[in-house]
DNA sequence: GTCATTCCATATCGATTGATATGAAATTGG
DNA sequence: CCAATTTCATATCAATCGATATGGAATGAC
């Protein structure tokens, strides 16, 4: 019994997410959140609290959908080789989007609020639990199947790919090319040996 | 003739790239700035004409001083592998200061400046250039010796390191421990075979 | 000692920051 | 049709931003 919101708040929150992901948190302002958005300062505030609030939320969403999405293919049945590279080549097409080369955005939080933003710091936290985990279980799992070498230490290769993802995101976003970023992830693979 | 400065244009910049280290350029303010040099605006203009003057100026700097430092363990002559580690030993020592867990300033100002400041992209590209021909030559060494298999890519092997040498450097700004990090330069090298 | 010069300390500039307040527009219940 | 409620659009807030201007303090030349 009012006026109708003129948003919807996920498409919103999509939005203010490509906005950090290009600019990271104290390069953007609200007035940059507003016009990305298009929705005004009453609106944004009452729904996410503060910028800092729907930064956290803007964390949460890239988890929930661009992360998630990509590490579908290591839940998928298969050989543990395949499901890793094509697990990377989601991850780095994710690096590329039409605001450029924009990188991984928990690493650039990572670097840019980790010392100094502990709720931030957290959810960067909890997103390599995520990737780790994933990596993990394929990694288990051929090991079982014999495509690992059984001395191999699961949990530390699982640590090294969970950090590749954020080197290729890095690579990206400093702006080294795919062929660059494909080497580098190329390189990397061989430790699974 | 005339009033003398009091201040040490070197110890200033050393001044200032710690504090660009710990915080970034853009939650670094001129007054931060004057606060932790110990020099006024006035100086600190005169000597590097902008807060974008004084941050190019501190890259230099940070090649210079904690970089070069770091890669003289690579032109000793000696075993190759020993020469990596420990090369990556002091790197990683460097990525811890007085003033926390800080990680490497060259991978901190790419991501945070790369997409939106073509200086700063340029200087950290020079940065990788030095790191990748350091690892390089004596990757090659270390090949002529026998140290390395003949059939491996130096060129992609040296590429892969300096993306390490960052990869530490952020695993170190995100929190993770001494442990973390040195299992992930160990799981690394062993891209060498 | 005097004066020009350079530097230090501080005040100040317009612009922008995150956040809030104000009043009009849009909706529903009565 | 009108009052109550919620949202929209905008004005405004104090604080801070990078940068500059101003005036006094410190030096060397003469």
């Amino acid at each position: 019994m009012a006026r109708p919101k003129e948003f919807e708040p996920e498409e919103a929150l999509e939005k203010a997410m490509h906005q950090f992901w290009v600019k990271g948190y104290h390069d953007t302002s609200i007035r940059d959140l507003v016009e990305r958005t298009g929705v005004n300062y009453y609106g944004l505030y009452g729904e996410f609290d503060s910028k800092h609030g729907l930064f956290l939320a803007a964390l949460d969403h890239y988890q929930r959908t661009v992360t998630a999405e990509a590490l579908g293919e290591l839940r998928k049945s298969g050989p543990m080789r395949r499901a890793i590279t094509r697990t990377f080549e989601r991850l780095a097409k994710a690096t590329l989007t039409p605001d450029g080369r924009v990188g991984c955005l928990m690493c650039n939080t990572a670097v840019e609020m980790a010392p100094s933003d502990p709720e931030a710091a957290e959810k960067f936290k909890a997103h390599t639990k995520l990737l780790r985990d994933a990596f993990r279980a394929k990694l288990a799992e051929g090991q079982q199947a014999g495509e690992l070498a059984a001395d191999k230490d699961v949990g530390a290769l699982a640590e090294f790919l969970a950090t590749t993802v954020y080197s290729a995101g890095f690579l990206t976003r400093s702006g080294f090319g795919e062929a660059y970023v494909a080497r580098h992830i190329r390189t990397a693979l061989t430790a699974l040996g």
